[in-house]
DNA sequence: TAGATTGTTAATCGATTAACAATC
DNA sequence: TAGATTGTTAATCGATTAACAATC
């Protein structure tokens, strides 16, 4: 089995979500062409990215689906539950932790933080809300490797820094703040600006 | 000027809010050193992106900040208004309508659109919200170019095609859902899953 | 047997990295 | 002049694409 480079490994969770379909339906083989058709995908790429699974397939027949779930599962981390918290139960916020599908990612929210008392002390989507002078403390006693960050800009660095102190590990920074933090803090930048910047590019691209 | 990749691409919508920071504050040159001091970015990958632009830069001084906005928007096609319209005002749909960079970056979301009778016929953020079966209509009155697809997943579809029948030409799809649409019609995938799937791998790779 | 599919190797392409010359 | 920064060219790296052999 060997590495999957950022744009490979994005493609995994695809194939993950499609076969757990199809292992619903009873359906114990895929081909790889089966796969690129139904996700729009060329055939070869996705040969490529099953191949490097470690699964062996079988010619005529196609990739048995338990074994490729759960190899798929392995890559992307499925297999393993994270602990994560959340600080900024805004729109956004409130919106991720009702996404269920992050629960089939091994991803399980313990609490959130919010820094105004209207929103402290309740229980969203089964997550308990605390205030924000309780992130380190609460960090800590779950144990949590995964801070998301769903506050607003200004508040981002401050937040950060607690989740920080809190022993986080990994921070998936929605906001658009630039974070300064020590080294080996993994941080994931998930900018819609930047979504939006490659869309608005292609589409000029397009017309011209 | 020479084309951009995906990935340059990505990196240019934060020059861009960098440098329009820097011009409030009256800074008149910026050299790529300091861009990639202050994104955390390779020098050298900044060079190359700049020069890319076809901005001149003086040595010792930099490249001239408004020249770079100015270039950097074309780029990021914000330059330009886009009419866009939005299917699913949940919580992220909500989320996505309050958002107030899209304004910066040349889209105008010129209405809104929710299954839910008592979610229709307001104004949430500046934005009208009509029932569903205004689709094909509000998006043929306005023009609209972009369709924004926070709607659950087993509407995608559905709501995809009435965007393409009011003759939008590109798809913002927030959605897991696999869209079947005729050839020509841009979409692009905004899956969390997908980005948790990639930090999940990264957490794993370096607790190894 | 024929044909579809996997598996592997090579070729191409593009992006990143490195090195260095040019310039203010 | 010295030194920082840009601009350019070459080298490296990795991913994608193509071609074809192996296999059921």
């Amino acid at each position: 089995m060997a590495a999957f480079g950022t744009q490979a490994l994005q493609r995994l969770p695809l194939y993950l979500r499609l076969l757990r379909e199809w292992a619903l339906e009873a359906r114990e083989f895929a081909s790889g062409a089966a796969l690129a058709a139904a996700l729009g995908l060329d055939p070869i790429v996705v040969r490529k990215d099953l191949a490097r699974t470690g699964v062996r397939g079988t010619p005529r027949v196609g990739f048995p689906v338990n074994e490729l779930i759960q190899a798929l599962e392995r890559l992307t981390g499925a297999d393993r539950e994270i602990m994560a918290v959340l600080a900024g139960v805004g729109r956004l916020g409130s919106a991720l932790l009702g996404y269920p599908g992050f629960r089939r990612q091994g991803l399980r929210i313990g609490a959130a933080f919010d820094a105004a008392p209207e929103r402290c002390n309740l229980i969203l989507a089964g997550t308990p809300v605390f205030p924000s002078n309780a992130i380190v403390e609460t960090v800590l006693r779950l144990g949590a490797t995964l801070g998301i960050l769903t506050v607003p800009a200004d508040r981002a660095q401050r937040v950060a820094e607690q989740f920080v102190a809190g022993g986080i590990s990994a921070i998936w920074n929605f906001t658009p703040a630039q974070l300064d933090l020590p080294e080996g803090i993994l941080v994931q930048r998930e900018d819609l600006a930047v979504s939006l910047a490659v869309l608005l590019h292609r589409l000029q691209e397009r017309s011209v």
